[in-house]
DNA sequence: CGCGTCTGACTGACGCGTCGATCATTTAGC
DNA sequence: GCTAAATGATCGACGCGTCAGTCAGACGCG
């Protein structure tokens, strides 16, 4: 896969066609993107999709990796800053809610993604590569706020597994457009995890001081 | 839609053109499916089909449709003569782990149907009518479970939002093959968050007893 | 500097396989 | 013998991938 998908001529086209590509299948459906439709973004021709990758396959594969990187890079830089443990739980969780065009498309991604991963097993090395970053976020920053002593002494993995299904749970509902869940309801709950399985206090501790960091 | 897909002739050929075609959605994926295999697995034609259906994409919704319902079918039979409501709970957990291949096949059926609702707005209306029966039938048992004096008095709405969430967020894991769930540790979650949220006794109650009753 | 050559990005019309849908025809039931 | 049910060859649209060709700029050479 390396030799075959790997580009030639200068990086910055190849960039262009994914960074058109991706926008295109959140939105239509990886099903639905035509070689054509990815062309016509670029103001260029189909020739020249073919051109940078094998066949329309692998155009579609890459978009999906180069649109996680991006969101991985991303967030990473946000977090870099915040030392509490708790406020990086916070602004992880604000990150991941799918208020904006931008994210929306991220959490269409995703779901396509389980949606193959789920019908064609080959596809599981790469999605759980992917998921195991986001996984290994959470479970690090729980260790982090044990060390600093904010957090109870929680199986990491344990919780990691709730929260990040909760989250993806969730954000299925509004991506669906159920009536029961919103942004707003959707941070509640997640936060309230939070407060329900590492704080410290066992009513659940601060909320509101909670509720204020997760709105910055 | 009524009168367009509405059936012609006997409604067992119907009806075994969509039990064919259910588990092949599942388990190749809705765009993956021909008319072919279906009249293949069906033993007959693809003019049969289109005799049945007007164009594959009826087949394809209405054998969504068909899934549901029938699983919803099954679900309330088996819930029937169980009272008490935590083992109501309980009952309804276990037959939505993705331990055989039906349930399993269900599951895919959701995750796609999750994926085109968000692509096509369209599809909003009848999603939401099969999700709401699911968390129906979820906030009612725990009023029950209120009225029987077994269950704190959690927001009902609030809980299965949480519940639900966990539980499609778990089935996601599991489908897409991620390392670090398994029906064993699903199952465990969700008696867990039941623990926490609904039990009378601050440190969870009955967990023994509780894990009994689910594997019945 | 000027000329010829070469390379490599890019084009877009076309071939070809695929698949949904049609419809003339056959078969079965009453 | 009439009607409903079922057939499957055939049609036509669609879209991926190919490939012969264009063009601009790099390069070498006198």
């Amino acid at each position: 896969m390396t030799e075959a998908t790997e580009g030639r001529g200068k990086p910055d086209r190849r960039n262009a066609i994914l960074e058109a590509a991706w926008p295109l299948i959140a939105e239509r459906g990886y099903h639905h993107v035509r070689v054509q439709d990815i062309a016509a973004i670029c103001g260029t021709s189909t020739g020249t999709i073919h051109y940078y990758f094998p066949g329309k396959d692998d155009v579609l594969q890459e978009a999906l990796r180069y649109c996680v990187d991006q969101a991985f890079i991303r967030q990473g830089e946000a977090l870099r800053q915040i030392e509490n443990a708790r406020k990086r739980l916070l602004a992880l969780i604000e990150m991941q809610l799918p208020a904006g065009v931008q994210v929306r498309n991220e959490w269409s991604i995703w779901l396509q993604f389980w949606t193959e991963t789920c019908l064609n097993p080959e596809l599981r090395a790469l999605h759980n590569d992917f998921y195991e970053r986001w996984l290994d976020a959470v479970v690090r920053t729980v260790r982090r706020g044990q060390r600093q002593g904010i957090f109870r002494d929680t199986d990491p993995v344990v919780f990691a597994r709730l929260l990040t299904s909760a989250t993806d749970g969730a954000a299925i509902k509004i991506l669906t457009g159920a009536p029961n869940m919103s942004v707003d309801s959707m941070r509640q709950m997640l936060v309230n995890i939070i407060d329900t399985h590492l704080s410290l206090l066992p009513d659940g501790g601060t909320r509101a001081e909670a509720a204020v960091a997760g709105r910055a």
